[in-house]
RNA sequence: GGGGACUUAGCUCAGUUGGUAGAGCACCUGCUUUGCAAGCAGGGGGUCAGGGGUUCGACCCCCCUAGUCUCCA
């Protein structure tokens, strides 16, 4: 059976049990603290704590999941792969123990015909919670399962929590048998290889206190409202019924795998090693492609690196394989066809995420290829050394700094006659993980307990009626002070205050929150922030001003009208460039986040390279084109696959409700799904200025540029700047910068000239300085103070031309300039010299203790010197009776 | 978010206890030659990424900033 089908079978089932199938939610998760969605629960935790209401009371969901904990892993076992789909059904109060294994008992045991899956129930385990005894007579009566196929486990593997205070619950596992030839008889406790675990039930029935770890907690008691979330692993069902052995080679991935031995002339199931890398090139391009298609793209940080890094090892391994040249146009495509079934966007999405795969390998070739030369010259370093391995220091630098793979170097090692010192290696990157971990704990402390908003969420939601009006009415449903639930707050108090109703825009879609005042009966409050803590509920951050506020109070939301439009303009503006930027550049140039507020917006987006400076001008010539054109703004509401349908740009890593809200700039000429407030015509953006364009990473770019009044104040501050440089450099301005060019290059040419001239004069004096010289014994000495010199250079030049006139005589030259005040002395010495024991470092050093100062060189040429001025002459002496006579 | 590395002539890169900034290629001039990366001689070309500090003196040591590469969470 295909994959495809199971996951048909699956939603058609719960479906006709009532349950309202949920799509599944982007693989980037909404909860902050979670990387990715990383079970099929993921999306259903804020209705299982409670933090929100249910919308519905049961649901089923086939869940797009990543988990990259046991990346080591993948290849090496049957069942571990870093993508995987979770088939799940939840109930939310309303069915618990009882419908729940009925239902899984039925689905898996029941025939083709009718929709199920058809196991042999003789083949079927269960494991439940050690003491709960009610779910195992259950299973005795609905599925009537003796008791040798029902085996008892402890908290570490039967019970379920978060890690954290709140709900929990014992759980019941149902595993497969595959029979004798994989493996020991005596079910999952004693062989997980051979009975399969398939499917996961978690009942939710308690509620958990502080505890260290996932089994040493105090159940607080029962929860008041009982949940069921269960897991089947689509991957692992479908191998079972595949008859294949392990997930890689189900239709979903086998495709991948074969290609893969195709390209590298490999036969899958000839050699060990082999089959590990074929399963790992195969498991990491579906991942990656699933990745990429939900919106992530290769970066140094979060979840940017996981995709980075499954690509590059899906290149390693394919390197180890033999196979050198690109490969993922073919391997990405593959994977895309055996996955587009289940998921159609994959191909009309294809082209970037390709492009973005391609890139991705282009770039690691490159770094492969420089840390080629890295490695030889380690290789090289350790053979002189006559070592028989490299050392751990030098596979973590090529690993670290260089990228360059372990399990490569290992190989080119080997090929050298060389090991590598793993253990070592080993201990380096675990230093390096325990920092970053230390760091992550560090910020992770700093999360906030939204707990306290789930109280008002139960009570209902707030309404914002800010798309309409600056002033709205509203009662206060909750006052929070430092982080706790209060009655009331008083003057000069900072409070969050949650209303019914607002007319403040709360910070989301990359706008800032709404500034302005909350009035009441003898009652005023500054607005500091507006935020969602919880999906639903607006919280304003207050300074009360003036009186005091009370639940129930009636108040009045007055939004800063000047703000709005500020807010508004900006947001607008981000748009416009954004539309600005596709047209420019094309549609692979996508929004990857953004910021903005009166006066000022900054827009990330996907881009490899910088932008020169005349396609800059052209996105914001366009950009301010289209404000001119004073392009009509309209937004509406409607569904998220009518907005699709529609062709608006919805954007990764935001999530969006079913209705959702469609802006449009000019009718098609800009679609986004987007909740923030717009001017009502283009024209009334006013002005877009360009102040800055940077990398954030690579393949990712940033824009930041001024909007309205701000931009126009900016643009006139530039423009004065300009009329003073055009006064001061006595041209008009469009001759400005030729004038500088021109200024600085005549500039360079005098200060050469300069130096040329003075040095010429001073060569000048060379007769000069050689008749003054004097013997002490068969040396010449040379003592000379030249004055005022621009730099050291002068007179070294002049000492080195001096030293050359006695070669190959003996003979000390020591000159001494002044600069900055401060002495500079020079003491050459020729070869000869050198040989009677006279080093110049060693002249220079006593010298310059004189003059107060320091210094040294080599023998044959030193510099010094110090502030000490009129200590000269001394300083002269020291050399001289240093000198044998 | 936390680390590591790199930035030197138009290009590719050398440059260690801090003491006269280099090579190859390219360019210009001359000579010699007319054939596959021609030879010889000479020459021009540098804000050593930018800024600050330490020092008599910084390409080199310290701090900040920018760009590029890379590892980890």
């Amino acid at each position: 059976m295909k994959t495809a089908e199971i996951r048909r079978r699956w939603l058609d089932y719960f479906a006709s049990k009532n349950h309202e199938i949920v799509p599944s939610a982007s693989l980037i998760s909404e909860d902050p603290t979670l990387m990715f969605t990383v079970a099929g629960m993921v999306p259903f935790i804020p209705y299982m704590t409670g933090l929100v209401p249910a919308p519905y009371k049961r649901a089923t969901s086939v869940q797009k999941c990543v988990r990259t904990l046991d990346i080591d892993e993948v290849g090496k076992t049957t069942r571990h792969g870093t993508f995987f789909q979770m088939n799940g059904n939840f109930s939310f109060g309303d069915y618990f123990k009882a419908d729940a294994i009925a239902f899984a008992w039925e689905f898996l045991t029941s025939s083709l015909e009718s929709g199920g899956l058809a196991f042999d129930p003789e083949r079927l385990w269960v494991t439940v919670y050690e003491d709960d005894d009610e779910s195992i007579k259950i299973w005795r009566d609905v599925a009537n399962i003796p008791m040798e196929r029902i085996q008892k486990r402890g908290m570490k593997d039967n019970y379920w929590s978060t890690g954290q205070p709140g709900p929990a619950g014992p759980c019941s596992e149902i595993y497969f048998d595959r029979g004798p030839e994989y493996g020991n008889e005596g079910g999952p406790v004693a062989d997980e290889n051979r009975y399969i675990e398939i499917w996961n039930l978690v009942f939710m029935q308690f509620e958990r206190g502080v505890g260290t770890g996932k089994d040493s907690f105090e159940i607080l008691g029962e929860l008041p409202s009982k949940n069921i979330d269960t897991g089947m692993g689509l991957e692992r069902v479908a191998f079972l019924l595949q008859g294949v052995d392990n997930l890689y080679e189900i239709d979903e991935v086998r495709p991948v795998l074969d290609l893969a031995a195709n390209l590298s002339g490999k036969t899958y199931g000839a050699n060990q090693e082999d089959d590990v890398r074929l399963r790992v090139v195969a498991d990491h391009i579906r991942s990656s492609l699933m990745l990429i298609g939900d919106g992530v793209t290769p970066a140094n940080d979060a979840r940017g690196y996981v995709v980075r890094r499954l690509l590059r090892r899906a290149i390693r391994a394919m390197r180890l394989l033999g196979v050198e040249t690109p490969v993922f146009r073919e391997l990405f495509t593959a994977s895309m066809n055996a996955m587009k079934p289940s998921y159609p966007e994959l191909e009309t999405d294809f082209d970037r995420i390709l492009r973005t795969a391609v890139n991705e390998e282009e770039a690691f070739l490159r770094t492969l290829n420089s840390g080629l030369l890295v490695l030889d010259e380690e290789i090289d370093k350790a053979k002189k050394s006559k070592a028989s391995s490299l050392t751990g220091d030098s596979v973590f630098l090529l690993h670290d700094t260089y990228g360059f793979p372990v399990d490569l170097t290992f190989e080119i090692a080997q090929e050298a006659g060389l090991n590598i010192d793993r253990e070592k290696f080993t201990s380096l990157m675990n230093v390096q993980r325990q920092r970053a971990k230390d760091d992550a704990k560090m910020k992770r402390s700093t999360n906030a307990d939204l707990s306290v908003y789930g109280e008002f969420r139960s009570i209902g939601t707030t309404k914002f009626t800010g798309y309409d009006e600056l002033v709205s009415s509203g009662k206060v449903l909750g006052l929070i002070r430092e982080g706790k639930v209060v009655k009331e707050i008083t003057q000069g108090e900072v409070a969050e205050v949650i209303l019914d109703e607002t007319s403040f825009y709360a910070e989301s879609g990359g706008q800032d929150s709404d500034s302005g005042l909350i009035l009441g009966d003898g009652l005023s409050l500054e607005v500091l922030d507006v935020q969602k803590p919880v999906k639903g509920l607006i919280s304003h951050s207050v300074l009360v001003k003036q009186g005091s506020v009370s639940i129930g109070a009636k108040v009045s939301t007055e939004v800063s009208a000047d703000w709005r439009l500020g807010a508004a303009q900006a947001h607008s503006a981000t748009h416009v460039v954004h539309a600005a930027l596709r047209q420019v550049l094309g549609p692979q140039a996508l929004q990857s986040g953004s910021y903005n507020k009166p006066g000022y917006m900054r827009l990330d987006f996907s881009w490899g390279e910088s932008l020169s400076a005349s396609t800059k001008t052209e996105i914001e010539e366009v950009t301010n084109r289209a404000i001119r054109q004073d392009l009509a703004v309209s937004s509406q509401f409607m569904s998220v696959q009518e907005a699709k349908a529609f062709g608006a740009v919805a954007l990764f890593g935001e999530t969006y409700d079913e209705s959702v809200r469609v802006i449009q700039i000019g009718g098609p000429w800009s679609r986004e799904l987007c909740g923030g407030t717009h001017v009502s015509r283009s024209s009334q953006v006013g002005l877009v200025s360009f102040i800055g364009e940077a990398s954030v990473g690579s393949g990712s770019r940033r824009l930041e540029a001024l909007v309205g009044f701000e931009a126009f104040q900016a643009l006139a501050l530039e423009r004065a700047l300009v009329s003073s440089l055009s006064e001061a450099m006595k041209v008009p301005k469009e001759q400005l910068t030729e004038k500088i060019y021109a200024t600085i290059e005549d500039l360079k040419f005098a200060q050469k000239r300069l130096a040329t001239l003075s040095m010429d004069q001073l060569k000048l004096r060379i007769p000069e300085f050689l008749a003054g010289a004097r013997n002490i014994g068969n040396t010449k000495v040379i003592l000379e103070t030249i004055g005022p010199v621009e730099s050291a250079d002068q007179v070294r030049d002049l000492a080195v031309a001096l030293r050359e006139r006695f070669e190959p005589g003996s003979a000390v030259v020591a000159i001494a300039g002044e600069s900055a005040g401060k002495i500079v002395l020079i003491v050459s010495t020729t070869k000869a010299a050198q040989n009677l024991g006279i080093g110049s470092g060693k002249l220079v050093k006593e010298a310059s203790a004189i003059l107060g100062g320091g210094g040294g060189g080599k023998d044959d040429l030193a510099q010094g010197g110090g502030p000490n001025v009129k200590d000269l002459a001394k300083a002269f002496k020291v050399i001289e009776s240093s000198i044998p006579s």
